[in-house]
DNA sequence: GCGATAAAAGTAAATAATACTTTTAAATAA
DNA sequence: TTATTTAAAAGTATTATTTACTTTTATCGC
């Protein structure tokens, strides 16, 4: 029998949040980054972090951190993974969790994201990003790419009432690839995961493109595939 | 502008990693759960766990751990999420990352095993375990499915050479479903990714069935999908 | 050689994916 | 007021995959 080590004799680390936030607008899949306000590298792009408090669960951490940035709450979020390499923050020992929050861009608080220095870029163009941040973000499409791809994520991109051409156009752009309107079409509404209104977009076309709603997350049926990879 | 806060005047966390360790033997997946050796719960059933140490990435405290148990390194293991109750230790505040390790059995060290005090569980039977393990078991078998629905899993759970038949049982218990022998034959054998061996196993039949081996993972085609959900 | 056993191979129907074409609705220009 | 244009929406034919089976094969023990 061997014995294991009692709490009180252990190190203890530093704990923190980035969140890496994706938003949608006008046919692009964007990032939310902001120039860091504290050395080392101050005044280069990351992501959007805070610490981990002792009375918090990490999640809870994040969605504040998503709160003070966005002004949004309930926001859709998963954990991305760990990033834990010793000499990640030139700063000192920090473990950092690495979390993807999905948003629509039009719903956000646009003062709050000029108040922190804060910008949009299109995940197609991003700067160099601090640290392992670039390996985050990566890894975070990754996610969202493999999500996007056995369920429907426009619920947290798009406004409430949307277009199958402005779903087209999202997955075209989470995946870089043009989807086949109308295979895409049938595919989706085969799921059965939308109502059709009695309203259209006419911006896009002249017959005019039906709006459609989300059903309530509840009555989806889960693990449907919707791409194939 | 809005300031962050110093690296210096934030709160320490303490780190540790739970391992939820899957083997498999004689047609049944099991995990290795071991008797709690202090308070609180002391004597109690939970999963193999460890502190993380300031110079290490968390990936390295759960291969530590996993070495210390099993005497087996390079074990494929990955991440499940990270376990941050502000109370899921009643002992004091622990942050917990819970990794899934998938390892054959007949492989380990079995004197180490019987060391530490730990036992393999049948999955389908498990005892009532300490804090959230509960949660980690159930949130790594999920993901243990979701890998083994579109990745091969049995090159860590399975010996060098196996039947087609040990592995479809191997997804048997995984899934806790029976699949078509045929059919489970012609998908496994289409996705190209084993060498027929020209020995057989006569063990369970008459005519006897072929070993085969996975072929290196370098020449894997990935995302292949095995079951569909 | 014969029956028993599970492996291995084969088959036919149903379902789904893919690459297209055609029709529709509404705005605009001739 | 009719033709033209646009993208939405519907439809279709081919191919590929999945599913539920049946048949054949190899080998053991009698």
């Amino acid at each position: 029998m061997v014995s294991q080590q009692e709490y009180g004799l252990q190190e203890k680390h530093l704990l923190a949040v980035d969140c890496v936030i994706f938003g949608y607008e006008r046919g692009e899949l964007k990032l939310l980054l902001f120039k860091r306000q504290l050395e080392p590298e101050k005044g280069n792009w990351s992501l959007i972090g805070g610490w981990v408090e002792p009375n918090e669960t990490v999640e809870q951490a994040a969605e504040r951190v998503l709160l003070k940035i966005t002004g949004l709450s309930r926001i859709f979020q998963e954990e991305v993974r760990v990033f834990s390499a010793p000499e990640r923050d030139p700063g000192g020992r920090v473990v950092s969790i690495a979390f993807y929050a999905l948003i629509d861009i039009k719903s956000h608080n646009k003062e709050l994201v000029n108040l922190y220095d804060a910008k949009w870029w299109p995940v197609s163009n991003l700067p160099d990003l601090i640290f392992d941040h670039g390996q985050m973000v990566a890894e975070s499409l990754a996610k969202l790419r493999k999500k996007a791809s056995y369920d429907l994520v426009g619920r947290d991109l798009l406004p409430d009432e949307f277009t199958l051409t402005q779903l087209r156009q999202l997955y075209n752009s989470i995946f870089s690839q043009e989807f086949d309107p109308g295979n895409f079409r049938k595919k989706i509404l085969s799921l059965d995961a939308m109502v059709r209104l009695d309203k259209k977009d006419t911006g896009e076309s002249k017959k005019g493109a039906f709006y459609y709603t989300f059903k309530p997350e509840s009555e989806m049926n889960v693990a449907i595939r919707i791409i194939n990879l």
